[in-house]
DNA sequence: GGTCAATATTGATTTAGATCAAATAAGATT
DNA sequence: AATCTTATTTGATCTAAATCAATATTGACC
């Protein structure tokens, strides 16, 4: 089956954030219409790959950080002892590279799970930038805030979740990124593997299979190999521990 | 509510970044003398803690980051179904709070492990300077940055290694943050309870316990309750999955 | 369309670490 | 010093999830 993130931009016209149907949600969501165009000058917008394309490699210099417009990413690390891998997956909207800036080399290597496109952002321009407009720099310390505050609950998650939380969670968590950018938030279509997925959540790609009967037995969810349709949100939720208002 | 006892100014001399001995680790580490000095101007170096006293609560407002100027802090969190706890030790030189800044809101609540004392740096104030000095606003970048590679390394960590690798990697790391701010790196003395190791490393307290037991029974390590001997640093290294070079 | 490789499911068995349960030991409080 | 509380160690048992193993699906490529 094809699983593909709907193409952000097939228009002829040129690509800029002004005309990005992302722009909301991305770096310019802070911007002023004159600051936007600033923006638009460090940006190159124009960048694709293929499934199984590397955005860039474990130790590869840092230069630039991404923004994913069409498609989607995982991120993964082997460490010498062979130990670890998928820490992150990416969907459009949703910022990588941060993990080059403090070293200037990247600890993780990117590459696309399908056809996706990507803006890519000069690191040293955006500081630059960043130094002119204060709502740059502050939108950016809050993207990286953001970031840093996902990972701590992230922490909390793999620390004392059981894997059936563990799983609920991340399909609760995906359902909140894909409505974001206007994708169903009840029929997932998984672009990764059970094997990322486990890896990702520190459990076996078994047990990620067992999970998804587990919570498809339970009435919760729906499994067609990749898509995955949440029937019941509040029980997932309550499961992933997730507060329900 | 934070609890804080108004440190009663022992020495004559004013504390200020310039004569602090952590400059060097610390954020004035990336500037020049006169930027040094209007760093100054925006911290406040007289804040300190007794043993349990909060620096902040879950969910208050944030306005500050903090850096220890002496002892130690956990910051913990616990959801609203009684899961997660500690995620976080911080020593002197390390900067906390920064899972405030994306929400405006803290995340954690940071707690000290003993007398300890903190400079209070107002985000807003830090945010205003960047724009002037470059070096500051890059620097920033980088700390967030290190937070954001160590929190994903962390993650590494806890979806792939055992018990004992995880008890000899942080036994290694905690060695490394001592050694940077002068403390000997081969004898630690632990600010925190097994449990709060268990917390932090998603394992009971019970195995912590045990894995120092192992740990010394392999002649590695020497344990006397909070006061912990590296005796062999290189197979440690190897079992903590740290590169030995 | 047919073959092959990659992915996913399901069952059986094992095991690392949790939990339960005492017994010390260290600190704090009086 | 005596008491009380909080930490720590150690042993016995249990269990969630890993691992091992076999099939079944799906997708990719001639």
């Amino acid at each position: 089956m094809v699983v593909a993130m709907p193409n952000v931009n097939q228009r002829r016209t040129v690509i800029t954030c002004t005309n990005c149907r992302l722009n909301r949600y991305c770096l310019p969501a802070a911007l002023n219409k004159s600051n936007i165009k600033q923006l638009e000058a460090i940006v190159d917008h124009n960048c694709s790959y293929e499934k199984g394309d590397h955005l860039y490699r474990q130790k590869a210099n840092f230069k630039s950080v991404y923004v994913v417009r069409s498609g989607s990413f995982k991120s993964y690390a082997i460490r010498y002892n062979g130990k670890g891998r998928v820490n992150g997956f990416f969907f459009p909207g949703e910022i990588i590279g941060m993990d080059g800036i403090s070293n200037r080399s990247h600890i993780n290597a990117v590459q696309a799970l399908e056809h996706a496109s990507v803006c890519e952002i000069p690191f040293s321009k955006l500081e630059s930038l960043s130094l002119q407009i204060p709502d740059l720099q502050h939108h950016f310390f809050a993207l990286m805030g953001k970031e840093i505050t996902n990972d701590q609950e992230f922490h909390n998650l793999l620390s004392s979740y059981t894997a059936e939380e563990r799983t609920a969670h991340f399909l609760i968590n995906l359902s909140s990124r894909y409505e974001r950018v206007s994708l169903s938030p009840f029929r997932l279509l998984l672009p990764m593997t059970r094997g990322d997925i486990g890896e990702y959540l520190g459990l076996s790609l078994e047990t990620i299979s067992r999970m998804f009967g587990k919570l498809h037995r339970k009435g919760l969810i729906a499994v067609n190999n990749r898509e995955i349709e949440l029937l019941q949100m509040e029980p997932l939720l309550k499961i992933a521990g997730c507060a329900t208002k």
